[in-house]
DNA sequence: AAAAACAAGTGAGCTATATCACACTAACCA
DNA sequence: TGGTTAGTGTGATATAGCTCACTTGTTTTT
């Protein structure tokens, strides 16, 4: 469980048995039911999230009451508001649970104490952003250029494991699309 | 000039003028002229680039041959291809200039050392990383949930120097909107 | 075991936005 | 300095995707 932590960071930086020990000292482990709330907005939320087990939805909902969702995250993803993890401001989005979840969680004041003790780790969670980063330049460049339906099937294509596991209407959020064209969409 | 790139940096982390001389060591200047490409779908591009004067975009072509913008960047603010960057390997976008343009640049392997060298530079990008991925992330919700309306009229308020900078086609791109259309939008 | 809530599909009609076509003006450059 | 290209606006028509309304099957809950 803790080897799903360690085998993630040192896909990026080596570490010893010593630093994983010490790493593993700035995270707390936290279990969470299905539908439980890890985010609410207008809270604080100056955590971030790795999902040991699990699977979870970030999402906002907007002036008309609709929901959308910003990301998803399962098994060796992370998920926070990363604008109130980032800037230690309220919430804006909420975090929930869509299965049973477990999770090791770290606030960002332990995160830059560990990065100040630990310089690898600001070195990994620099390129964890980076890649974090280019992920959402490649969801914009789709919600862009391409159509509801090459969206769908993109996504069926990139995330078989979650087509599964998750309701269409999730899909359809996540999409942009509504849950009617999606489900006439999944059909051909 | 570089005291915009140093007023930039201390917004994060402070330095002192050796250090500052230490940080623009790794940095090169470079001056292009409007309608040059600083980079090319296909090619390598290893820099990231700090404006100094005038103004680029980065984009990407589509296999219809349509152009989607991703970003435009102006005096203070950086651009590249992040993915050629990060990963070094070949660009996907074409970032070019809409008019004259100053840059202070970066290699990915420069980087890196001055990061190694003076810690607090590792910070830097790292605070500066994570503050383009909440960017983006509002710029998915605003796609997700907005009307073209809605995101003309937020664009506007948001950039109104690009606004009048930029020709109104360029916006419309970014935005993910018909030239048409926005030109309709403008008027009302 | 019954009732309620969730998930998924589908028809009918509506609307925001795209596309195509053309006109006009201003800016650039040979 | 006159010709070409860039930028903008606007009408007419097409369409992808939305909304609303209903059905049916499947989990939860009690």
């Amino acid at each position: 469980m803790e080897q799903l932590l360690r085998h993630q960071i040192e896909k990026i930086v080596q570490l010893t048995d010593d630093e994983f020990h010490l790493v593993l000292s700035y995270f707390s482990f936290r279990t969470y039911k299905k539908h439980q709330y890890v985010v609410q907005a207008g809270d604080m939320a100056p955590n971030d999230h790795f999902v040991v087990k699990g699977l979870l939805k970030s999402f906002y909902i907007d002036d008309d009451g609709k929901t959308h969702i910003l990301q998803f995250a399962m098994e060796d993803w992370w998920i926070s508001d990363p604008q109130a993890f980032h800037n230690r401001t309220p919430a804006t989005l909420h975090v929930d649970c869509i299965e049973d979840t477990d999770v090791y969680y770290i606030s960002i004041d332990s995160r830059e104490q560990l990065c100040a003790e630990l310089q690898k780790m600001e070195y990994f969670f620099l390129k964890k952003t980076a890649a974090g980063y280019i992920a959402l330049q490649r969801r914009i460049l789709s919600l862009l250029s391409q159509s509801a339906d090459e969206r769908y099937h993109q996504f069926a294509q990139l995330y078989p494991t979650l087509l599964q596991r998750l309701p269409k209407a999730l899909i359809a959020s996540y999409l942009g699309v509504s849950r009617e064209t999606l489900s006439r969409l999944a059909a051909g």
